[in-house]
DNA sequence: CGTCGATTTGAAATCTATCAACGATGGTGG
DNA sequence: CCACCATCGTTGATAGATTTCAAATCGACG
């Protein structure tokens, strides 16, 4: 099975035999997480470090009035926790959408690998400067002028990220994310997340069906969500 | 006068005489900059880090259709580009509001100063990481219920932000953001940010006069906001 | 006093939430 | 195989929040 975080970090960076052997052996130990479940809890402390091998999973809040705000999605290749130990306990949860797979490594041994491989530190902190500027994109998102070109937007965003770890096909992607959870995504009401993702379909820009999303025309939708790729430090859309 | 950096760090790090020394030194060159002043243009690549020293500043997007995107407010403390390097080049820009003062690292300076002192390494990974959990939390504001929540929120964090570097008296602190600066910051027009404020100023919950918000309950304001300051990894809150 | 930027106000148009109900779908057990 | 159930998706109607446009007022400052 394909290594994903090696394929997204080999997009960067010129990783060595000895690099990827490494990184084969950290992931190497796998749990398997079923679907809606709480992956990490807030305020918990942990020795390891989650790293997401199948599936899709996301970073949460609940707020005062027990709404649920979403704030990341994690796909595989994404680490869960790599920052995290200089606080208390981390600040919010992580909860699965579909069922994952999940690596688990000690963090130390994570921490010995970094120091023994340079490079493979240098891409690890390259990784989380692309959640933080990922992290970014999801504020500005919001203030686009409609629904419409934010869920557009964020497919935009979804097809390069998920393009960049090799799980897309013919401009499709699986989608275990609920028009609810979507709309906790978004900050939209399930009601008009469901009229949005309508109005989308009618335009022809994105295709849902039997849980997976199909972009028939990624310029298109690009132009249109007035995506720019950069923040992904990617070259996706500039070929 | 105060080196907010050093304040910072040290709510939650015991630094060395030595530590404290470096960091004074790698903040003697400074520079001051105009209100309203980009400091940093998205996409360019420098060798130097800069460092807020006085006055606020934002990060933020141009949107395609022109609108300005604010995602993150900088104060005295905060650092511009600590983990910009691994990316060709920064993907937004940075512009102060008032009158800013900057202190400007050569950014191979800065490496052997973290390289020498383990300590101020930890602690700046620390700051990058609260950066993180605040923008985390600029995402979430937008899915409280009312503008008057979201921009109450906001007060809240900044009243502990600039507290936590000794830049309060009194529950009061300088304010040189203007409505419309403060509608780009929440993604509300100017004139719906004016009545929310007119409102905040109508229940008592906060004053604005003369370049200065006042917050005479906080207490009561994070109840109103349903603010809860675990993010700022501080205590200011919960005494 | 005049000017410029910033704040404030009013009214209409648009977007989004809420509530309540209905329909589709898939899985499960009898 | 069918009835049943739970989850998800869809629809209509109404209320509420927010934007937009345009104009008036305020305040600092030369």
């Amino acid at each position: 099975m394909a290594n994903h975080l090696i394929q997204k970090l080999e997009s960067r960076f010129a990783l060595t035999d000895s690099d990827k052997t490494a990184l084969v052996s950290l992931t190497s130990n796998t749990r398997t997480i079923e679907p809606r479940a709480t992956l990490i809890l807030e305020a918990s402390v942990s020795e390891n470090v989650h790293i997401i091998q199948r599936g899709i999973a996301c970073r949460y809040k609940i707020l005062p009035d027990g709404t649920r705000a979403i704030f990341a999605y994690l796909i595989p290749g994404d680490i869960c926790d790599l920052n995290m130990p200089l606080f208390g306990g981390i600040d919010h949860s992580i909860s699965t959408f579909g069922a994952c797979e999940v690596a688990i490594v000690r963090r130390e041994i994570l921490d010995d690998c970094i120091a023994t491989h340079p490079t493979l530190g240098r891409a690890l902190r390259w990784a989380a400067s692309l959640d933080e500027a990922i992290l970014r994109e999801w504020v500005v998102r919001k203030r686009r002028p409609s629904a419409e070109k934010q869920a557009a937007h964020l497919f935009c965003e979804l097809l390069v990220r998920l393009g960049l770890v090799g799980l897309t096909s013919r401009n499709s992607f699986d989608w275990p994310i609920t028009q609810a959870d979507f709309a906790d995504t978004l900050g939209l009401s399930g009601v008009h997340v469901n009229r949005t993702l309508q109005k989308l379909r009618g335009t022809g820009l994105i295709e849902i069906r039997s849980k997976r999303v199909s972009i028939p025309d990624p310029q298109a939708l690009q132009t249109y969500a007035g995506f720019n790729s950069n923040y992904l430090n990617s070259s996706y859309f500039r070929a």
